[in-house]
DNA sequence: CCGCCGGTTTAGATCGATCTAAGGTCCATA
DNA sequence: TATGGACCTTAGATCGATCTAAACCGGCGG
């Protein structure tokens, strides 16, 4: 509508409230609270006249006036680094399936991997009295930056990356079975015989967990282990392509590859010249399997866990931790393979 | 609306109010009121005193209450069909850059293209009071779907997706220059013969303004134009490919295609097989200029419009529709083209 | 000694809803 | 004619903050 400093004004003026939908027909104010909650406790008659006055004066509920009355919130906010991650994105469709199922209003807030955002965006959440949140830590977060909303008592569900001495549920894939996935896929389907870990930040919780099993699995198999090619760094396409160019400039690649997502699977595909006939032999493994990577020249192989499903799950760990009743399993789904034609498979 | 769940108990005993840091230092809650909200009104010894006894007791601020009180509300919904798109996620970016700099609370909420979820979520925000409203309506949205919205005097800005008859403000990329751009670029830098725009929802409104501009400037350089493969199609990787390769299996393509998205370029291109010595002769270009176009094999030249600059604006006109002062533009960013391999410049 | 002044502080109403405990009808039963 | 109960409705307190208008206080000029 029309914007003034007078805003204020006329809307307090105009705004109906649930005493003008009252007063308008005679009733109190509580009666057409009833009738707004679907009580059974008002008649049918007095229930159809409220609802038809409130539609004709325009009354609109306040959802916040209910909440600060009941103690009660409707708002569950999930907090992340990277929106535009895609796996990220899955991951919230599950949380809200489970959590918009029975009534709670999902919204994501974006930290872009900033620690003063992700602590003004938490704060922002305890103060409205959110009932809940779920978040993906950003990067460089210590225990310290979650004692605030412990003491809150706000209900939090950690994501993905785990943060040593911080005591809230957490919620992650299996890093030591994609490890051990990935190893066991270059080395006995492929018979790699030089193997590395490729990308992925050196603060990344995961990184460490799927490496370990990965180096692990590879000294059981007998195969060799790469160090210079799994050097930790920014998980991102640009970043591992350049990386791999230098790398590739200095002396032939190891034979197989697990990179730490798909997205450096793609820089690093490139990098190789993967899928034209000067190729150097080299089997590579992404992690994730975006949607995109099967339309990739070559198709690039992953190693997937459910995002959905694990969003499912985080949201039934949520409800666990605010007190509700939840049915449904609050284990995260076992990573698959999904093999193509970058490691050689068609 | 939800049932009731039963976590008064705790909360309700232990929930520190501004009321108990007022008597604890015998002061009223005016006055710790005050020094919540930095005002001038209050000395410097109480003021520390205050801060001091708040801390010491885990009080925490109920932005919640202050809004009801206040009439005024800082959170803006950001309602999108896709979240995982990593263009739209990219102007998420700029509406919260340019919001939450001068103290909105920016959260995205995801209506999967789905217009029951995009009512409840649009009501949700209206009975939240929320501040603002960005969105992208869903797909099959009409204008009534608006008409409470507009009723209720929530400001509310229109992203990308136009719809007729809906009064509320509008931003959107430049379809026809991305049209136009199109068209130059694939005839008179690559001298194509025979052209098409592959792929997009027909309801979605981008595609109409694009295409029809595309086609006009196809016609008016005396290019041919081929309808079958300029028939609307799903805005998918995966659709788009299936749809290339039962078009490739009838006959040879156009000898240029304009494509609805770079995802939709993406199953193209390997349809095509794009990049190997067997391809067929056509140049493609992709809108939006994702950051894996740069990675792809081939790279995929694209027409970007600055997703960050767009959301910029966007929060800009918001602004304005809030009444409130704003500097800076308010027009979206001009498309420009990317060339890189897919369509022959390199 | 009084009135006034600027700097602080406060009592009480208010925002828009819910909740509790009590109050009215109406009718069947004692 | 009471009495009790089922059913519906309501007054007034409450949630946790802000706002308005008034009060307090030490000092200063008349």
């Amino acid at each position: 509508m029309q914007d003034d400093l007078e805003q204020g004004d006329r809307a307090r003026a105009r705004r109906v409230r649930m005493i003008d939908v009252a007063n308008s027909l005679g009733l109190s104010r509580a009666t057409v609270s009833l009738v707004m909650r679907n009580s059974p406790l008002v008649s049918a008659a007095t229930r159809s006249a409220v609802l038809a006055e409130a539609e004709r004066l325009g009354y609109i509920y306040n959802q916040a006036a209910a909440n600060l009355r009941t103690q009660r919130n409707d708002l569950v906010g999930l907090v992340m680094p990277d929106v535009m991650n895609p796996f990220v994105a899955e991951v919230s469709l599950g949380v809200q399936e489970v959590l918009g199922e029975i009534g709670f209003f999902v919204m994501i807030a974006n930290t872009v991997d900033r620690l003063d955002l992700q602590r003004q965006i938490l704060q922002s959440l305890v103060g409205h009295r959110a009932a809940g949140v779920v978040t993906i830590p950003a990067l460089t977060s210590a225990a310290d930056h979650f004692a605030g909303i412990r003491r809150s008592g706000l209900p939090t569900v950690l994501l993905l990356r785990h943060i040593d001495g911080v005591d809230l549920p957490f919620v992650g894939t299996d890093e030591a079975g994609i490890g051990r996935l990935g190893a066991e896929h270059l080395i006995a389907v492929h018979g790699c015989r030089r193997v590395a870990y490729f990308g992925g930040d050196p603060l990344a919780s995961p990184r460490v967990g799927r490496m370990e099993a990965f180096r692990e699995a590879v000294a059981e198999a007998g195969a060799g282990w790469d160090a210079t090619w799994s050097e930790p760094l920014e998980a991102t396409a640009d970043a591992a392509h350049r990386r791999a160019a230098d790398l590739l400039a200095a002396g032939p690649p190891p034979d197989g590859v697990l990179c730490h997502s798909d997205n450096v699977a793609y820089g690093l595909a490139k990098a190789l010249r993967l899928g034209t006939p000067d190729a150097a032999p080299c089997a590579v493994l992404g992690i994730d399997d975006l949607h995109q990577s099967a339309m990739w020249n070559p198709s690039i192989s992953s190693i997937a866990t459910d995002p959905v499903e694990l969003g499912r799950v985080c949201g039934r760990v949520l409800l666990a931790e605010m007190g509700m009743p939840v049915e449904g399993s609050r284990t995260p789904p076992p990573p698959e393979i999904h093999a193509r034609a970058s490691c050689g498979c068609r």
